[in-house]
Formats: C-alpha cells, structure tokens, sequence
DNA sequence: ACCTGAACACCGTTCAAGT
DNA sequence: ACCTGAACACCGTTCAAGT
C-alpha cells in the first residue's frame, strides 16, 4: 500500500467516516452519491478511492472483521469449549446485524470467493478460519454436534442476524437460541 | 371487487404474467418499468392495476399463500403433529425461497402489520393463522418445545429460506434441519 | 374508465479536462 | 497524482392529456 498525498488521504478519511454513518442510517444500499456529496467530495473521488460499493463496504466493517478475529482467541483461551463458540457466534450475530443489509452481503460474500475486494476477503478468511479453530475444538469436546460445517453455521448465524433490522433485535436473539440449541443436539434424528 | 372493462383485464393479467417472470429471474427488486414495457403497457397502467410494488407481489404469491394455508389443514389430518409441522415448514422455505428477496419482504410484511396491501394481508393472515395451528398442535403433543412462538417460527424460516438465493439450496435445507432440531429439543437449556 | 408518456428528481458509473 | 463534474443510461412515481 504506497503513501498517500495528504490531500487524498484526508478524501479518504471523509468518505469513510461519512460512509460508516449514512450506511449505519440507511443500509447497505445507501446512495454512493449521497456519501460523496456529504463527504464534501467529487462523486468520481469516490470512485478513485473505493471502486465498487463493495470495497467500500469492507474499509468500513474491516476493523470489526479483525475484531472478530482477536475475540476467537480470546474466547478459546478463556472459556470451555461449547460456550465459547456460542459467546462467538452471538458476537459475529450482533456485529454483521449493525448494518442494514450487511447480512446478505456477508453470506454472497463468503460464499463466492470472487466477490468481494481482496483485501477484505482475506481479512474475512482470518475470521473464518478463527470460527473453524473454535466449531472444531467445540466437536471434539462433544459440545456440538459432529454432523455440521462451519459455512453452514457461519451461514446461518448471518441469515439470523439479517432478522434484527426487520423484526426487531428480540426475535434475532430468540431465533438465534433455537438454532444454538439444535446445534447441541445429537442431529440426523430423523430418517 | 368490481368488474373490469375487458381491455383493462387483458392489461392486468399480461402484465402479472410478465411479473411473475420477471421477478423470478431478477428479484423483487426488478425494474417495474421494464415489466410494463415487456408487457407492452405504459408505466402508467401498471401503476393504475398496481399502485405499489407490494400490491403487485402480493397479486402475484396470494395463491401461493393461499395453497399454503390448505396444505396445512391437510397435513394436520394425515400426519402426526410434528411431522406436519416439520413438513409445512419445509413447503414454506422452499415457496418463500422461490423469489429473491421475497424472504425479505415476509419478514417485514409480517411484523408490520401496516405494510403490503389489504388482500394479501389478510390471504396472509389466513396462512399465519393454519401454522399456528399446526405449532399448537405439536407443542400439545410435546413434539415441539413449548417455549417458541409461531411468529418466531415463522420468521425464522423465512430468514433461513434466504439462503437459497445466496450460498445455494443444499446449505438452506441443511440449516433449516438443524433449526428444526432446535424446535424439537426441550429448551431453556442454558442459564 | 382506462391508457399513455412526458416530466421530475433521483440513481450508478465512466471519463475527459483540469490542477 | 489526484480531483471534478458533465454525460450517459437507467430508475420510481405522478399527472395532464387523450380515447
């Protein structure tokens, strides 16, 4: 990543900052023309900076991805195997339902491994590979059912979250905790 | 409902079978002006037959709601409590999941009750009301825990029915499952 | 009663022209 | 190196004018 020009360095800072406020208020499908006109900016400076929507996206939930990943280490030291992959899974839930939208985001994103700016692919990739080290130690202690992938609970957890900005952050938790419980049972109870 | 004038009928059921497709190939969020011109209308005669874009997807999933809502009576009378809620719910991920977006729709329609246009509020009203059935039916029979609402239910597998469009049909009918095993395990099993 | 399409106020995205 | 804004091809929605 090479040095910016101070003047293209504080654009930048303006856009993110008036990014991560307008997509919080509106979703993630908020007008890149609006942020760039609040940013005080040309709409084509925009466009310099973040070439699609979606690298936009990542500069703004990067640090939070990151986070993500530091609280896997943490919660894997401190805590029993089944609980900490729950305590996980509950902050990946409350983190991605943040902004409007970015549920969806998430689940295109991780699943087509073309999508998405490189950067935050492979920022996201640290996270799932973090998520992984914790379903796996979950297994072994029997605290989880062996019969799951991590994509499909990754890929569940964001389904749920998406839950929180049309019904309500309620629902999302009480939803959430069912699925937390299937997950502990035996599984293929059924034929 | 009042009679149509007949060149008025021809426009409005062109025009809904011209939605039906559009929107099963591009997503509840497809352009209504390319579906009036597809269907060789002005704009404005879509607006006049659908003056919101939910009045003309209402128009357009009211049966499927309403075989909904049959198929519950007639799972309720051919299956045990459980199966038949299990099974109902697995027909209503995979009509939900038909359209993009519709998932998304659901769930804001059903929460708030001001939203969608009258006729599919109260088809969907009917639906709702044959689930809540069947749910009440396998608490009574202890197939399912006692401590879930059908809204949360619902919700849920609208939420999970999105999937499909996302990350594939195989990861939504996986999570779904063991969603379903978290209906069927006994509940409140943490602090 | 019903249909049409121009009109308005917005988009996303690109790119020549400027500094 | 970086910024700007006009230009293009689209939207959703309304409403006067037509039949």
């Amino acid at each position: 990543m090479p040095e910016l020009r101070a003047d293209a360095r504080r654009n930048r800072d303006e856009l993110l900052d008036v990014a991560r406020q307008v997509i919080r208020e509106e979703g993630v499908d908020a007008s890149l023309r609006d942020i760039a006109r609040r940013a005080g900016v040309g709409i084509g400076t925009l466009y310099r900076h973040f070439p699609t929507r979606e690298a936009l996206l990542g500069a703004i939930i990067g640090d939070g991805v990151r986070r993500l990943s530091a609280r896997a280490a943490d919660l894997s030291a401190t805590r029993a195997p089944g609980e900490a992959l729950e305590e996980w899974l509950t902050d990946v839930a409350r983190r991605i339902g943040t902004y409007r939208g970015l549920p969806g985001t998430m689940l295109e994103l991780v699943w087509d491994l073309e999508a998405g700016d490189k950067d935050l692919r492979v920022t996201c990739g640290d996270m799932m590979d973090a998520g992984r080290r914790l379903l796996a130690r979950a297994q072994a202690d029997h605290a989880v059912r062996p019969d799951v992938t991590f994509d499909d609970v990754f890929i569940a957890v964001a389904a749920i979250s998406g839950i929180a900005h049309k019904s309500g952050p309620d629902p999302a938790a009480r939803v959430l905790a069912v699925y937390l419980d299937g997950l502990r049972s035996a599984g293929a109870t059924r034929s």
